[in-house]
DNA sequence: GACGAATTAGACAAGAGTGTCTAAATTTAT
DNA sequence: ATAAATTTAGACACTCTTGTCTAATTCGTC
């Protein structure tokens, strides 16, 4: 009936497509209800599979759950270096560009499903399972944020940013592109796109206010004399 | 037994001592379980009284739920007010002054016990009860935002600083001073009494370069022009 | 079309949690 | 000291969920 198209790749087929609609099935429940308030049954139906398939997949409920949060940091993690990889390192326009990559960082890799997800398990269950959120920690923001400080520090090598430490300004930069955006992540919703758009474009405003690289030489001496002070 | 010194005031005796410490315990158990895990017998325990005096007191797992995230909304908010009335209207030392009110607002107010408990209950369960977590969000970050907003705008007026929007101001500022603490907030940590430090001093002389007043009357026009184009 | 692997529906035991009830004990106020 | 109110321990019915098992069915492959 199917033809021999492209066998063992995408889209996946039979038993790897139950494996994939289970996981994703799982990651809703267990955002909307809570590890504890997660129920197979539910799961299976979302999933469209039965109560038994899940369990020949996944074994137990706790083998599900890591599973998912691996699923989800992996295909983030994605993401994220793919976005990283348009960050403007040689910018015409720097403000524009800066927020274009910053409005395409919450789009692509925070505001979409998986990010979404990812973001309210860790909230929820971090501390139930530390040495998984660990993992995350090391494989997420523990590879991805310096990959970020790395490219700050070569724009400021390249003359464009007046920035001393690029790991304070990475983590700042993301605080600033994301301040407006905190209430609607805290309740667990998507902020819509203008949102977005104003937040970033706001943060960047603000950065490039204070590491724009305009500034006249009499305040970054002043700046100096206050750090020495 | 005991002397008449306090009629009717504190510290609580008897009941109403009782209903404290079982909503207190709840804020506990419902924050590391999440709701669905959360067992009223280990509530109970935890408050030293008994299951049934938990239901004498709140009916059922809901109503007290709902008691749980008032209660903490109320106190939270006091303490928020508290220190915002110490913000620096008439500042010495700008920096010095706005790091620890930065510092002041994190300790007594976003990583005390409350605050804590707070943040995670929303996030879990935000979700799960519109109306209660739009009563917070009104209650909560609704007045306390504006509050925060107007000192700025004081500041602003007082020309100590240069800012547009003083909403926006204040966010920003609350984003760079919290920026580094995202990771611990995340997996539901407190942050050493350093690491807020720390953050807050970064955060702080990057606001002031950004909008401290002795920036050159160039750098504001040009800020204008690009606003403009 | 036929074979083996995977999936399904359903029943099932075991365990845990909620909310109620009762009778005894304790606290509080008078 | 006494009466009223509150608290307690324990038992209880009820519901829900997990994880297993079995027999029938469907699917993928040759």
């Amino acid at each position: 009936m199917k033809l021999h198209v492209s066998p063992d790749t995408f889209p996946p087929r039979g038993h790897e497509a139950k494996r994939i609609s289970i996981v994703d099935a799982a990651a809703g429940v267990f955002c909307r209800e809570g590890y504890a308030g997660a129920n197979i049954d539910l799961i299976a139906v979302e999933a469209g599979v039965s109560r038994q398939t899940v369990y020949n997949h996944h074994g137990d409920k706790e083998k599900l759950f890591v599973a998912v949060v691996r699923d989800l940091t992996e295909r983030c993690n994605t993401g994220i270096f793919a976005t990283i990889a348009t960050f403007p390192d040689q910018p015409k326009d720097l403000e524009a560009d800066l927020i274009g990559f910053a409005v395409r960082l919450n789009q692509n890799c925070i505001c979409n499903r998986d990010g979404k997800f990812l973001r309210k398990l860790i909230q929820t269950e971090g501390e139930r399972y530390p040495e998984l959120f660990a993992e995350w920690l090391e494989q997420g923001p523990g590879r991805t944020w310096p990959a970020i400080a790395a490219r700050f520090a070569r724009l400021a090598y390249g003359g464009y940013l007046a920035i001393e430490d690029p790991d304070v300004a990475a983590r700042q930069f993301l605080g600033l592109v994301n301040a407006e955006l905190q209430t609607t992540f805290m309740l667990g919703g998507t902020p819509r796109e203008d949102e977005v758009l104003q937040s970033a474009t706001n943060g960047v405003r603000t950065f490039l206010r204070a590491f724009g690289k305009r500034r006249s030489v009499a305040s970054v001496e002043k700046q100096a004399a206050l750090a020495s002070a």
